[in-house]
DNA sequence: GTTTTCCACATTGCATACAATTTTTAATAT
DNA sequence: ATATTAAAAATTGTATGCAATGTGGAAAAC
């Protein structure tokens, strides 16, 4: 395996990380100087995790006006679940079709991992419960389909950091559970039905207050400045 | 309206309508400097565009070994073209549920352009056959499934200039027409039939050349056998 | 004749410099 | 005070230079 990490790709991961687990919250500008400093890179391997995190849907680059965490319209929240829903759905018919003993174990040891950090109440836990839909995607084998769960997931995440409630029993853990018995059980409805279901809580969340203070950047990412584990 | 357009980003249009045009095909190296010196720009312009290409899937960058146009391997037919009726199923839904007449005439509009340019045997008919579709994405108002529709179609595109026969009978443009006229109607079952065979074909041309493989006449037959109840 | 080694060349990763643009600040006029 | 304008500072867009990595081919060894 190739494992030539270049400075952008760090800095890419650690960004991507910050901004999913709400440390950098939408809207918070994003100068390629600072985070250059941050990172002790310069502005060429900043700008370059930026035009990424910008195809990823996680920053707004606007022309000669510098970078930002994206801030998702409050009225993109329903086509974006909406478009989560119809991935989702096609990932749990995949699943149901094959789903091997090792998925059902990686899945599950997923899920210990959530709960952990939410005991701890880790901001981690915010990334994770993401990121298990990302891992249920892997598992279908589709680099493909995987991408663009990652995406909407990511999208989606940004609309409930702006419009959420501060994760407030963030996840529905035991729904990842539930969601992992029935694809054990090859049980397509149920898994559906519970997949459905959990969306729509998820996005019901979505609802109060806009925060929106500028902070400063570079105290943040801090402790951010290598990634504990791997980016899906 | 902003049309600051920056260098990277004219280039970036370049690449891109060259490689769906199949002017640059897959495995091409696209090494910076060329890439710069042709469009009389630096090679920061030129990589920006690059990696921005890369997040579409139509390069591939390897660290340190520099960009190629991207060659999708053959076994990621299957999985693309499923993705793809996924997602333009979803954009046929929501398009039925509300199609303006603006739309119709946009769209009748793109078809005219697809035939003028295949009477005149250019190669923009490849494309435009493409972007068809992603105007369809584009009329559901919806900004996140236009980008999936757009990358995916991408994918597909660069699949069939691997794999298919050199653009024969491109695109079926009369396929195109049918959909209008069932959009038009409001026929949600007609123009997901419709829809759904026309992204059969397609993909029937990138497995056309396994000429001993087990080609299963029912199967394809199947497809066109209109019938709504089976579309989900 | 084939394989291995090594070196020149090509290409990328990254930093830095400078010009162009935007944002902020200060000063002036109303 | 408020609004307006102009200069200063900050930030991005782009070009270029250098070090690091990868590539290809000639020479040497087998």
């Amino acid at each position: 395996m190739s494992t030539t990490s270049t400075r952008s790709d760090s800095i890419y991961a650690s960004l991507r990380r910050a901004i999913l687990e709400q440390a950098l919250k939408p809207g918070t500008k994003l100068p390629e100087d600072s985070i250059g400093e941050t990172f002790g890179v310069s502005r060429t391997s900043a700008r370059n995790a930026l035009v990424r995190l910008e195809t990823d849907g996680l920053v707004e680059m606007r022309p000669n006006r510098g970078a930002a965490v994206a801030m998702p319209e409050f009225n993109e929240a329903e086509d974006v679940f909406a478009l989560r829903r119809c991935l989702e759905r096609e990932v749990i018919e995949r699943l149901c079709r094959r789903m091997s003993n090792d998925s059902i174990d990686a899945l599950r040891s997923h899920v210990r991992e959530e709960e952990r950090a939410l005991r701890a109440s880790s901001p981690r836990s915010i990334r994770l419960a993401g990121e298990f839909h990302i891992l249920l995607a892997e598992l279908t084998g589709s680099a493909e389909l995987t991408g663009f769960v990652s995406r909407i997931v990511s999208r989606a995440s940004l609309i409930l950091a702006r419009f959420g409630r501060p994760h407030s029993a963030e996840c529905g853990i035991d729904e990842h559970l539930r969601l992992i018995d029935a694809l054990a059980a090859q049980d397509a409805a149920a898994a559906l039905a519970i997949m459905d279901a959990h969306l729509h809580a998820v996005e019901d969340r979505a609802n109060s207050d806009d925060t929106g203070k500028d902070t400063d950047v570079a105290s943040i990412l801090g402790r951010y400045l290598n990634d504990p584990d791997q980016l899906r």
